[in-house]
DNA sequence: CATGAATGAGCTTTCATTCAT
DNA sequence: GATGAATGAAAGCTCATTCAT
């Protein structure tokens, strides 16, 4: 947690420093960011950056934290009441602000997805680990709920579903970055593109993807 | 690649070269790993290390070809001819023998699995965008297969289709490691709690997760 | 160019670091001098010197121009307004204050040599190119008014001329340090020796060495 | 010197040796020359260059021994019997000679340039040093005939004169890199260029600078 | 509260040379 | 005579962090 003093700072300065911050553990990972070249960017003192912070460990968790709470702000209505709809609804809309988030703030989205792949990364499974319960707390609401309304399937274990779920959601961000955006990127569609790409993995979810009339089983 | 005088020292000299890598790299990954801790592990001078190798990066590099090549040897019978068998035997084996790679050889898995989920990193872009063809053009040929057998959905694009098998296959990693292996730790049902897992995957990707009952669309 | 944190240095240390740089230097040229001898030198830590210089280079272009600033505080009077003497006046007391500069400040005097003479090296060529033009207008102004005021011959070409009076400059430093002061060494009259040794120089430079009578060109 | 190993060589490999040894020298100077280089090069094991030479100096003492003798083989039927003719028809055949020679081995040349121009370095001190009495012997027979012969002044010191004819020769090589190859190359006027580059510096000696007219003293 | 100089351990890499085979 | 692996000191340089002002 950042000191009292960077709470205190100026708006602008507060903004700036994160900024520089963004920038360089974006570009650099958490290892190779430079603390020197943090400061030299937002012109700070070195040692004004020792009164905001613990240590390189302290801002980086305090971005993490800034991070979440943008993405947060993505979070379409039907988030904000997930048990009001429809389970896959609910999940499309979740991938989608996702996606949506990551298309506003590359930078921002790349280091919280850096925390969810790298999490072998002693700095990540922490924070991985602070965050986890309450992941999965959401999830299991909602799954629970989803059975409840004969949405799922009963036979799938829930701790199970909600590995999936995070890791697809995760796939869906390089699907989109990787393939989608690489192949074809055209600036006028974004959201098509966005959806698109949302319904293929829930389209997958739903329905996996064995040929139902083959299908024996 | 390796120099010359690396590859005509003594058998055992090499591998307690790649034992000691193999954990510094497993420990700290790559950009954390620390050559002098190396050669300390191995009681090589600092300058025979770079008679041996370029530098760490060929290091690394070398070490991942290890990697590769002795998982291969944990191959299936049924992966030595994919074709002859159903798609989803065949992923099937492929995900089981990766679990039972990373059961015997859990850093060397640990590293492989960086190489895929870290791979903004420069040094594993560069690993990844190597061996990118190959694996795409194996699962090209799998899917292709598999549809004109009917024994996938035709409406999948076979581009996403790898994306999410690939995906997936890292998924079943830390499901295991994490939740599985986690939660009931049980020497005596490794293989049985490998094929669990497995099998939970390889249903989810044939039948997804929806009530096929309650299902409209 | 030097940091500003060196230049903010107390002037007293700002000299130990100049002068343990001065010794190392002039003793062992620029690619064998050492940083780690230099920070010991002058009991700085290591990471102090690269706060005040980018690299090895910075602190040895600043050093040059130390010097540079130095030997132009040595410049007589004849100097300041060159053009106000005759050519060859001007010329001996270029040579002379050159070699007074020298006498005070030997490792200075042999490092600022070194530039000329060993300007095959990457970095005095740098230093030298960067210096050359000035230099040559110098010369160039001398001889272009020496020659309408009929002191010199107009059949010799300017650039050549240039590069004979540059040579001779630092062969006058060489006689002097390696023939006069080797061999006979008086504490006692050194402005003599001086004055001597430029009037060799001068006068070979005016009348060349061919015995005028015999002379039949 | 060279151990007997080398000399035993067969003629072909020495040389090979040899040309690696200019390659490296020319390209990085002594200090910088890496052994590592050299026997990479000229695909030596390491181990055998330290059964052909002493060390790095020994092999560089060898190489300076090489290019002196090669130079040798450049010098003018006058230069065999100097004093069969006019002094500054020995001293245009020297210096011409010496260019015509850098010319056909720029690299040899360079080197050998080196050892005069950074004798302040130990090791050129050393090769210096002991080719300096012959040097000045030769010059002082040459001077002494001429002077009888009147064909120099009596008034100059002949250490003195040794020292400008040396420096001169140097000077020549700059001028005619620098300046006239630099400004004017043509592949076609190699020897009127060198000509008249000599000529300069030989008429410059002979007569100096100033204005025979306007001359006073 | 701000500053920025000071620190020294640590990094990767190169080097000339030795020596057992 | 030839080999090439072994060596460890030394190189230039970066780092996160401390602390006196």
């Amino acid at each position: 947690m950042p000191k009292g003093t960077f709470l205190n700072l100026p708006e602008l300065k507060r903004q700036l420093i994160e900024e520089a911050a963004l920038d360089e553990f974006a570009t650099w990972g958490f290892d190779n960011a430079s603390i020197n070249r943090i400061v030299a960017d937002c012109q700070i003192a070195k040692g004004s950056f020792y009164q905001y912070f613990e240590d390189k460990k302290d801002l980086y968790k305090h971005l993490l934290s800034c991070i979440a709470h943008k993405k947060i702000e993505y979070i379409s209505p039907v988030l904000q009441n997930p048990m009001a709809h429809d389970f896959f609804t609910v999940l499309q809309e979740m991938y989608r602000s996702g996606l949506a988030f990551a298309q506003e703030n590359p930078k921002a989205a790349l280091i919280g997805n850096q925390v969810f792949k790298n999490r072998e990364h002693p700095i990540h499974r922490e924070v991985f680990d602070e965050s986890k319960e309450t992941a999965v707390a959401f999830y299991q609401n909602l799954i629970a709920l989803a059975i409840e309304r004969g949405e799922l399937r009963t036979d799938i274990d829930v701790r199970f579903m909600i590995h999936i779920l995070m890791s697809l959601n995760v796939a869906t961000f390089e699907y989109y970055f990787e393939v989608v955006k690489g192949a074809d990127f055209n600036i006028t569609k974004i959201d098509e593109d966005i959806m698109e790409t949302v319904n293929l993995f829930i389209d997958f979810i739903r329905r996996g993807i064995s040929d139902p009339i083959g299908e024996k089983i």
